[in-house]
DNA sequence: CTTGACTTTCTTACAGCATAAGATGACACT
DNA sequence: AGTGTCATCTTATGCTGTAAGAAAGTCAAG
């Protein structure tokens, strides 16, 4: 589409049948999510994606089952990449908190993806090891079982959806709510709104989401039992 | 709510043009709201809308610049309805309590539409009072207003995510993933899960959510100036 | 060395999608 | 009666995901 993706593509050196192109599932997964990050969802077709790799659109078929597929395993790869490896004993607070921390930096590296992170459950090696290790954790603070899963999901839907209001996917981007647009809603209908985003308060996203985040985890604490 | 939503379609009686039929953009918004309920978010294209509302798929341009106003209609129609309305005086910890709780039954009360709900800003006027009577209270609690916001839009984020995550919308859905796949994935790789998973503890969404809420607020408190 | 199965790729084709452009008729004013 | 504006339909275009099958390479067995 662009001049980047014609700089990038590789020489297509017109294949015919037959003629192998040598690829692999990671390798399609890959190009994919380059090419998500530099065009977004919708610059994603499986043409655009063949095109990417020097391949016909129907190709990519014998890697994939469906687009579908193909969006499942690009949220898999990012989780897998954003999941930050848990390094031995600490105490669960600050265990919860550099886990939340790395996965939303993680995460942000991606912001075109989220969208499809939140409702696509993604249960990889790498998460899976983590969850476990958190639970030990957990219980061993005197966490019921079933509680500590809870703050575990609580943890990742909070992480998740926090990284996804941040990065601001609107396809259609050609919004103007600021300051002005609020004031101009309803004169002085909203004063604080417009005293805030007048102000600039509120609007720092690292802070709000460190700031919620402090809440949550003291929050657990608090309802701990014992 | 509208005959659209009902499910009885309009006899379409070949209508020439220039032949109204009458509608408006909310009824427009009505029709793809129950579409969506009903055969989910793919379901929706402009042409199944149309025929809906017995018309051509043209004829709806009208009143939608293009689709993607569409989907933005639809989630401002899905956060108004869900807004709860705030009645008067309540010290805040309640008052957020209650507005998280009614806004998720809201929101799951069309969960195909979730999935664009947390990437699309929803700046309604139910919504700004909403957001305003609150943050009168936060401040006159004590918390200085960047704060304040930052609490209501983590809060909302929070309920969103929680919402969304709720209503798994796997578009393609085919999954298994129960304590038997978690099993077969690692023996005994990961015995809390295992355990959780045959247990069946920690999978109530409602009793999540009400203990997240409660950590989250308990959290807000916590970190309250004075 | 030939044969035949299997794998990877390309080709062609189709139905469905959003939507651009413009024709058509009906109503409200003048 | 004439004129303009509005709501609708018609037609057409270039996308999309993907089904079906042909072609060409690789490889194992005879």
């Amino acid at each position: 589409m662009t001049v980047a993706q014609r700089g990038r593509k590789r020489e297509a050196a017109r294949r015919g049948p037959g003629k192998r192109a040598g690829m692999s599932r990671q390798q399609v997964l890959d190009a994919a999510l380059g090419l998500v990050d530099r065009d977004g969802l919708k610059g994603l077709t499986m043409r655009s994606l063949g095109e990417e790799l020097g391949v016909e659109a129907m190709t990519l078929y014998h890697y994939v089952p469906n687009k579908d597929a193909l969006l499942d395993g690009l949220v898999e790869q990012v989780f897998t990449a954003a999941t930050p490896a848990l390094d031995g004993a600490a105490d669960w607070r600050t265990a919860l908190h550099t886990y939340a921390t790395a996965l939303r930096a993680g995460l942000l590296r991606h912001p075109a993806v989220l969208p499809l992170a939140i409702s696509r459950p993604a249960a990889t090696p790498a998460t899976l090891d983590e969850v476990e290790a958190l639970l030990g954790l957990l219980t061993e603070a005197g966490f019921p079982l079933g509680r500590a899963l809870n703050m575990l999901n609580s943890l990742a839907v909070f992480v998740i959806g926090h990284a996804t209001a941040e990065a601001r996917i609107v396809v259609g981007a050609d919004e103007a709510g600021g300051a002005d647009w609020i004031a101009a809603q309803a004169g002085g209908r909203y004063p604080l709104l417009v005293r805030a985003a007048t102000d600039g308060a509120g609007t720092d996203d690292a802070e709000r989401f460190a700031f919620a985040l402090d809440a949550l985890l003291l929050g657990f604490e608090a309802l701990r039992p014992e």
